[in-house]
DNA sequence: TAAAATTCCATGCTATACCATATTAATCGA
DNA sequence: TCGATTAATATGGTATAGCATGGAATTTTA
């Protein structure tokens, strides 16, 4: 499976459209059942956590992992009431046009601050989008946490054990 | 299968009348048998829920999934009595009309104290119609309720356990 | 037959389908 | 290897179909 990797910057223009890097229509592509009847793939656009100033995009099978773990939650349990919430309320579909562009609604840009530029981020199974400036932020912020870990608690110690488990 | 994303307002007539979103319009003509017939599709409107003040609207398929784990319980237990009443009892058909809308009766309009807009909000496999101050009490609510929420019983993180199970 | 509900028609608006172009990347042939 | 040719991207503009909504006409029902 192809992975969204990379960082990638983009014009918006007044009524919301934005290229999506090539290389991202490629995954969506291979993960789109609709893609191989000659239509174009869709991605599913989420914004969970307020605060957070990003929209992120799953590919269909991504999506789909994620909404079939919360489908095996008991119907109206309280956790999947607000699992529902926080994917589904919070996201839209946005189909790629045949220019290889999706269109963020107004609504869309005044949550993540986008006016005439949006940065798409890769993150394995989905990406991101962020304005600019707030990307910078998020990245900086995210690197002096990354420096303050020591050799023992160090992110990268999960992968080895992680990694081990899952065989 | 298509499922209900989004959050999007409507206009309600004095008659009841409201469009549906477009969205949600493509998946219930995805899930209904009628519409490969040029018919117009319904769902089913759901008004059970205690103290909760919304409709949750159901496409065919969807609520034939609710109805068949119903019919999995014994006949006569009371649980499925219970059930019964909830579902069916408390629920309504309502078939979109030519120009994508749907009737809400008096009756609806006042269970969930509608008058002049509602929202749809989509959840995955069912939607909900709110009053749009109800709703907002309501988002409020659950995104409390989910930053009271510490790392080791967030509910995401039900998400998580089961997809390593998953593998 | 009056009231209520449903169907039919009309319209402003918006999202999106379509077309155009400059720029970059990829392919190819000598 | 290098220049030439072709394909693919990123972006802008315009036309059009579908959407959301209001009102009138027709049918149903009490």
């Amino acid at each position: 499976m192809r992975r969204f990797r990379g960082e990638s910057l983009h014009k918006v223009d007044n009524k919301g459209r934005v290229s999506i890097p090539a290389q991202f229509r490629r995954v969506l592509e291979e993960s789109d059942p609709d893609f191989e009847n000659g239509i174009n793939p869709s991605c599913v656009l989420v914004h969970s956590q307020k605060g957070k100033k990003c929209l992120e995009g799953y590919s269909i099978s991504s999506i789909n992992e994620v909404d079939d773990l919360v489908s095996n939650l008991p119907r109206y349990s309280r956790e999947r009431e607000i699992l529902e919430r926080m994917l589904n309320a919070q996201s839209s579909y946005a189909q790629i046009d045949d220019n290889g562009r999706l269109v963020l609604s107004q609504k869309l840009r005044e949550l993540i601050n986008v006016s005439a530029e949006a940065v798409f981020i890769g993150m394995g199974d989905k990406f991101q989008i962020w304005e600019p400036n707030s990307y910078n932020d998020d990245m900086q912020k995210i690197e002096r946490e990354f420096e303050a870990y020591d050799d023992s608690n160090n992110p990268f110690n999960l992968l080895r054990s992680s990694s081990i488990l899952a065989k």
